[in-house]
DNA sequence: ACGGTTTTTGACCAATTGGACAGGAAAATG
DNA sequence: CATTTTCCTGTCCAATTGGTCAAAAACCGT
């Protein structure tokens, strides 16, 4: 038995297209969202039939689900990578950091996540109260412990992490209205001013 | 001449029944988006049949850009309040408070203006330019004109209104993350924590 | 009570769209 | 090569849906 995988091994012509087309309906649905994306326009940005895109993932549902998943992970990272070991302030600017470059690198990512959330995440329910909440709780058990350590100001850590994630992706699922108030300013002006802006906010209001 | 209304009058029902629509509409569109309510759902909601929506507002999209601009005014509201005389960090707290009022009793605009925002404002891109960017110019003028007379810190107040922005309808637009991480919590107890973490962390990064 | 206007709806239509299907092209397999 | 498997598309279909239309019902001024 030399063929180890457990329930099929996916070719490399497989991979390689259902790659084209995730990130063809990730231009699609992040513009237009599950319900205005058509399978057309998704076959059109992958260069593909139709069909043929139906031929690999069955339904534009099971797309957009595809999407979810295969991006959960990368979401999650900057948060997962906040460590209880380093010096507090500093940890906690880095993920405002991680997090801000996320938004400004994977805008599509980003309003994919927000479109589905927004909807009340139909599909993402089972991965916000478990995967999501206890990667949260337990970051947030950490900077609560810095809190009464006194290295850091004492502010609710939960909401704290919210707040990060309200700004951070502000930039990008409303970069429209911003670009509007502020505009002309070029995509990496107003990333650098977002940085130094956050920065100096939290530096202020986590100082102990 | 006693009528004195510029294009026509508008008759006691078609006002009445012209606002039960807005209203069921809101319901729809806030939870489904443009592309995903129908004119059925609408006008289930609205207790009445399919032609009659069409007959006061003539398209679906009709409906969608009315619920926006009877909106946008409200919505503004609370930012067009910040006055230049009161003592600034008062204002600036109670303007955070007003907005995440807003966001508690008015979750269904907020999403609907986010969803709007997040595909590309297509339909209020003018306004986003024109009278946003008007009243944000104004009162960021306001908060540097403070900062500058050391009595705020200074932080940029374009900024610093995008950050308000996005934390205060963070609690609207994504409330069920929210409700998914801080699991069992009711929406009082949530929108209460949440005043006191804006507080907190804007006294602590405005005071000079 | 009556004629005209406004309101209301059932029935219908055309366009869009998710997806099925049959069969051809290409690739792997032997 | 022959055959089997995988890949790919043109064509078609049924469901959904935005919107029309004609006619009925309710309303209103006189």
């Amino acid at each position: 038995m030399t063929d180890q995988s457990p329930p099929r091994k996916q070719t490399r012509i497989q991979r390689e297209k259902r790659e084209v087309i995730l990130n063809a309906a990730l231009e699609v649905f992040s513009v237009h969202g599950l319900r205005g994306a058509t399978l057309e326009k998704i076959a059109a940005a992958a260069e593909m039939s139709k069909p043929h895109v139906v031929y690999y993932f069955g339904s534009k549902d099971a797309i957009y689900k595809g999407l979810l998943e295969s991006q959960l992970e990368t979401w999650l990272r900057p948060l997962r990578e906040l460590s209880a070991e380093g010096d507090p302030l500093a940890e906690i600017l880095t993920y405002i950091r991680r997090k801000l470059r996320m938004s400004q690198e994977m805008p599509r990512e980003s309003k994919l996540f927000a479109t589905e959330i927004l909807h009340g995440a139909p599909r993402t329910r089972d991965a916000l109260s478990g995967e999501l909440k206890d990667l949260v709780d337990e970051k947030a058990a950490v900077i609560a412990r810095w809190s009464d350590e006194g290295k850091l100001a004492k502010l609710d850590p939960h909401h704290l992490i919210f707040s990060i994630w309200a700004m951070t992706q502000h930039y990008a699922d409303f970069d429209v209205q911003v670009r509007a108030v502020l505009n002309g300013k070029d995509s990496n002006t107003l990333f650098d001013e977002a940085d130094a802006y956050l920065t100096d906010l939290f530096i202020r209001a986590l100082r102990p």
